[in-house]
DNA sequence: GGTATTTGACCAAT
DNA sequence: ATTGGTCAAATACC
């Protein structure tokens, strides 16, 4: 499993299997929710006909042809509540089980907070090339689950210091490039969007994603995706898998 | 002694 | 007034 094309249908797979837990959390637990049944079959069907167009053909798209624009080249449209970072600025956000990985990048920590929202402190890390090379690139890591755990990481703003390019075959080119080099075919907008975002849960899903995946593979602004996947959603339900999670 | 981390204080935004 | 993000002195670690 190394080529990018792989790495996307393993993406849409692990999309596709988050859902069906989720499914499988919700049939278990016999709840009402704004989430239905339906919408998440829907997009488990979508995820894994999108996983079968890249396996089948790389430039197929697949029979939902929104999905795939959805899970690609939207622009994202986010509260205005959360800081403008510019264009220069990238925010994404991605969440690990364990211990989060390390990411090809020297982080120097900075700062750490008790956030009203959570019950875990968030760390703030910054590239530890900043003052060397002016490197702005910083992440915010903070737990959402303690067991097991996993942790979301907010990366903002990109690297312009010299270090990535050490760890560029380990990582792949996108990953730690952020928005300098992007493959047209997974962010066609990447350069003139200002935040990004991505969740992800499941320990087994972090688990093969820390091994295998690209960031840049799940630069999806997912307000944006769930808003078209669950029109229900209201802009502030769209962290879909922390819904789902508060359902246990 | 140098480097990294911790932690309370400060600041800007809301 | 509250909150999140950052700064910088103190502390820990090698």
């Amino acid at each position: 499993m190394s080529s990018n094309i792989d790495q996307k249908a393993v993406a849409a797979l692990l999309r596709g299997q988050g859902c069906a837990n989720s499914l499988k959390t919700l049939l278990q637990n016999n709840k009402s929710s704004s989430v239905s049944t339906e919408q998440l079959i829907n997009t488990i069907l979508n995820s894994f006909s999108l996983a079968l167009s890249f396996v089948d053909s790389p430039n197929h798209v697949p029979h939902n042809e929104s999905f795939l624009q959805n899970m690609t080249s939207h622009v994202p449209q986010r509260s205005s509540k959360k800081k403008n970072y510019g264009a220069e600025g990238l925010v994404f956000y991605r969440d690990e089980s364990l211990t989060p990985r390390d990411d090809g990048f020297t982080w120097r920590k900075y700062g750490q907070k008790t956030i009203k929202t959570s019950p875990y402190q968030r760390s703030y890390y910054i590239c530890a090339y900043a003052k060397d090379q002016n490197c702005n690139a910083k992440k915010r890591v903070q737990m959402i689950q303690d067991s097991p755990p996993v942790y979301r990481i907010t990366y903002v703003g990109k690297h312009v210091c010299k270090a990535f390019a050490v760890h560029d075959d380990t990582y792949g080119s996108e990953l730690i490039k952020f928005d300098q080099v992007v493959s047209n075919s997974v962010m066609p907008q990447l350069a003139t969007i200002e935040e990004q975002e991505i969740i992800m849960e499941d320990e087994a899903t972090n688990n093969i994603m820390n091994q295998e995946c690209d960031i840049n593979d799940f630069l999806v602004d997912d307000d944006q995706f769930w808003a078209t996947q669950f029109p229900a959603f209201s802009s502030e339900d769209l962290m879909f898998f922390d819904k789902i999670a508060n359902l246990d």
